[in-house]
DNA sequence: AAAAATCAAACAAACGTTTGATGGATTATT
DNA sequence: AATAATCCATCAAACGTTTGTTTGATTTTT
């Protein structure tokens, strides 16, 4: 990794913990470069602008993301485990990288056109894969007849509001916190 | 209703249109103020400050909410018409007002300290609610050994997060919506 | 010596808010 | 009923800050 690739990579570090906990607008410049300890005026040598760090973080982590499910998905697991596998490892995902993932939920709507439709493009191939799985579920007979996008929709749910309220050093670990939203998902809370 | 109290609601309108679709930091007080065709200083006749608009919104919100659902946990449903009640009303309440409750789960973290607190106090009582209602169903023994805090925001997460795909106008009414939502929570997608 | 990294200083624009004044409506006083 | 005093709603203009960004020079590294 070049000298100007780890200064980088710094840098994504402080600006996602000051975006996610403050959100983008509350996190100035002066206090990202203050955080770092280097001048305003010095970012610029490595960013284009406010706009674009938030669009690297962003697309970033969905990338990360992207690259697991779709590996998952091709995989020749039967469906059942492909939602088992993708369940698993979407809420570890969130659960773990909490910050990074509140940028992804609460402050796409702060980038500018172009850089939206390139994020919402790949947020379709998320819904598309999850999509796909419950499809081959309702093809075995396995699933009630609920639209695909509704549950679909509703898994996303479960798993991007744990943002919101989970707490990794409680005392849920995020493993079991994948079993519970499986068995939610899948059987529900009744006996 | 007083004069006053009209221009007050008609300003509500159009604020909480204008925060919910281009945030609370991307709407400035000139613009609410071309959109109501006064000038932005008169806004400082009705409100204190932007801020103040803000909290209004979101704890008025709030209070419509908590209303409906008190009034259901107070009633002598068995626990699981409870839940059903809660579920559906919740769902639809969601489905219905999505701008208004943008404001609730995306513009919360733009109020001062003080006003956090309040709404984080109202908050809590929304989840104690639903977690007394499934301590009653795991006591009846129609519940898995899932915490109720893990369960009740699963659930809160399903019904927040329609903010951010569902379309009243699509295929899926409201009701049907709420019904899946039920179904999935308690029973799950598969057969 | 060339290139990369950092800096202090300043920029123009946008922001929320305040000021002080105006005309019209409402209320109180004659 | 007519007049005076008060309040209400609105306005144009400006205020002081803060914002993201740029400029141009200086230091550090290669």
């Amino acid at each position: 990794m070049t000298k100007k690739g780890e200064k980088i990579k710094e840098i994504h570090g402080v600006v996602t913990r000051l975006f996610a906990r403050k959100g983008y607008h509350n996190t100035s410049m002066r206090e990202i470069a203050r955080r770092l300890g280097m001048n305003q005026s010095s970012l610029y040598h490595y960013f284009a602008g406010k706009e674009d760090i938030l669009y690297a973080l962003i697309n970033d982590a969905m990338d990360d993301a992207l690259a697991t499910l779709e590996k998952i998905c091709g995989s020749n697991l039967p469906p059942h485990g492909k939602l088992n596998e993708v369940l698993s490892f979407y809420t570890n995902y969130y659960a773990g990288d909490q910050d990074r993932l509140r940028l992804l939920v609460n402050e796409q709507g702060n980038l500018g056109e172009e850089y939206r439709r390139i994020l919402i493009g790949k947020e379709r191939r998320y819904v598309r894969l999850i999509k796909s799985i419950l499809k081959d579920l309702a093809d075995e007979g396995r699933m009630k007849t609920i639209p695909p996008s509704v549950a679909a929709f509703a898994f996303f749910g479960m798993v991007h509001y744990t943002i919101k309220w989970y707490d990794k050093n409680g005392p849920v670990k995020s493993g079991e916190l994948a079993d519970y939203f499986l068995e939610i998902f899948t059987e529900g809370i009744f006996i």
